[in-house]
RNA sequence: CGGGAAGUAGCGCAGUCCGGUAGCGUACCUGGUUUGGGACCAGGUGGUCGCAGGUUCGAAUCCUGUCUUCCCGACCA
């Protein structure tokens, strides 16, 4: 009995669904909009987090924990940032529950309990963060200030998807203080470039950096810098942020330092995050219609070995054979898993193991070994080799480099043979409904163009690319003079 | 939050219109035969029908409320 998998064509979101779901990423929960990550998902997060924490460690940031609660007070301090998130915030009133005298059993909110002042549940840490700086910091020896947090975030959105929007995520936000506006410039941007470089190289997806237009831009910034994948639908995904909040945070909290000059400045400050929201990314990067498609760098098994055997002599001869090859793999750090279980089939394993998106594939019974050899599947090409046992962890090892290159060419000849440069509003209607993904089209930057733009065909502007040719054009929609093309797409 | 659909065994579903004490496939357990692409035979286990009220002699079925999920909108660092 297969497995039914909706395919991409069929019906794309429920496909998605069907990867998260039946691939043992994530389950919903009884919790509104909250999802529950499955160990298989976790260990995928565990391995994107382990990269980036090294990424983040190496540029000289130190992990810290801040309050999941932040006072109302504190929330509102930074009048932009408040207005932006207090649409879609969990707010704690009270303390107490106490047991219902009219309904037994029953718990209630005690009415007693009611506390002072609101907390809310962050939605992002800035406030309760600057709050804090402000204690640490006092001249300009203490800058820069580099922390980044592993959290979770709590935002009531209206809508919610597995990994791609859900009520509570979990993310890492990096805030850090600087003395001059250029070095909280170049940490923007340098972050920046960590998560691209992170997409790319560990996740194999490919994404285009840039700069947010101002009404994208995240509440309380100067400029939003951002990260933008290309899923297989053809719409646009923003995979991370980097902020560069200006004195903006220093001054809703009153964070100033000591130059040498002994004259006191407002302190700059940057804030950057990606989230489990990249899981969902990587999902629709890669995966097909028989399931996830795991990039090795990250994937939780890189290599599973499936025994072919009949009664359990047969079974003895190959575990004791692959117990030699699982340890000469581990001992060249590949993630494998041997599963000689007997409660399945070799088939059905094979497409179980598809599902769940292992790189490779190894199937060994009696008849390979007597030829000193063992079945290698790909799973990115699906391919089936006979490959000898002689060196059989250095073929697998760069078989693992290979497909994690291949994945990323894959998807990067994808997304550049979706980014079209069009001249005209019918060109641009019709890229967008037809071929989708990005569009580069002129835009007479301003706020109300890319609104009307967005009522009328449900595109908005991703980016303005960091490497942007400046060149003269008119705008598609009013024919207004404009120096550059901007990246246009339908998004998640 | 507006419109539509759904919730019955771990999963996928039928039964609901027309009320009478729950069924199919799969999974699971036992035994046996099997094992190179989702095995087969036989015998079993498992369900307060999302939850809470109500109507009724009797509710999966009718009524009210509520929670969760999916799809389409609005919203969305």
């Amino acid at each position: 009995m297969a497995k039914e998998l909706t395919t991409r064509v069929q019906d794309y979101s429920q496909w998605y669904n069907d990867l998260v779901l039946k691939g043992s990423l994530a389950d919903y929960s009884a919790v509104r909009g909250c999802m529950v990550i499955k160990p298989y998902g976790y260990a995928l997060w565990e391995n994107m987090q382990a990269a980036l924490d090294k990424m983040f460690k190496d540029t000289g940031h130190e992990n810290a924990y801040f309050p999941l609660f932040v006072p109302k007070s504190l929330f509102e301090a930074e009048e932009k940032n408040a207005e932006g998130f207090a649409k879609e915030c969990a707010i704690v009133t009270h303390y107490r529950l106490k047991t219902d005298p009219n309904n037994k059993g029953k718990l209630m909110v005690d009415p007693e309990a009611k506390l002072e002042e609101e907390l809310i549940v962050r939605p992002t840490s800035e406030a309760i963060i600057w709050n804090t700086y402000k204690t640490w910091i006092q001249s300009y020896r203490d800058l820069p200030i580099l922390v980044n947090q592993w959290a979770n975030v709590v935002r009531w959105e209206m809508r919610t998807r597995l990994f791609l929007r859900t009520a509570e995520f979990l993310w890492q936000e990096g805030h850090t203080a600087h003395a001059t506006k250029d070095e909280a410039i170049a940490e923007t941007v340098k972050m920046l470039d960590v998560y691209a470089d992170f997409a790319e190289n560990w996740m194999a997806m490919p994404v285009i950096k840039g700069v947010k237009t101002e009404s994208e831009r995240f509440a309380g910034a100067e400029d939003t810098y951002c990260i933008e994948a290309l899923m297989q639908d053809g719409k646009a995904l923003q995979a991370g942020t980097s902020h560069f909040l200006g004195q903006n945070f220093a001054k809703a909290f009153d964070v100033k330092f000591s130059d040498k000059n002994n004259t006191q400045e407002y302190v700059w400050a940057t804030s950057w995050g990606v989230s489990t929201r990249l899981i969902g990314g990587l999902v629709m990067t890669h995966s097909d219609d028989e399931g996830l498609v795991l990039p090795p760098r990250i994937a939780p098994i890189q290599v599973v070995i499936v025994p072919i055997f009949k009664g359990d002599e047969q079974k003895a001869m190959i575990d004791e054979k692959m117990a030699v090859v699982v340890a000469s793999f581990k001992a060249a750090g590949i993630r494998v898993k041997y599963d000689n279980t007997d409660n399945n089939r070799p088939g059905w394993k094979f497409a179980e193991y598809e599902l769940k998106g292992v790189p490779i594939r190894i199937a060994v019974g009696p008849r390979d070994l007597e030829n000193n050899q063992v079945e290698l599947a790909r799973r990115d090409t699906k391919e089936k080799t006979a490959i000898s046992l002689d060196g059989l962890t250095e073929t697998v090892a760069a078989l693992l480099l290979e497909i994690q290159s291949n994945l990323l060419q894959r998807a990067t000849k994808y997304r550049d043979d979706h980014i079209t440069s069009v001249d005209t509003w019918d060109e641009f209607v019709n890229v967008l409904d037809n071929k989708t993904g990005f569009v580069l089209a002129h835009w007479d930057g301003t706020a109300a163009t890319e609104e009307k733009i967005k009522e009328q065909v449900k595109a908005t502007i991703r980016c303005i690319p960091l490497d942007n040719p400046l060149e003269d054009g008119k705008c598609i929609l009013t024919g207004n003079p404009s120096k550059q093309r901007v990246l246009f797409a339908r998004a998640y």
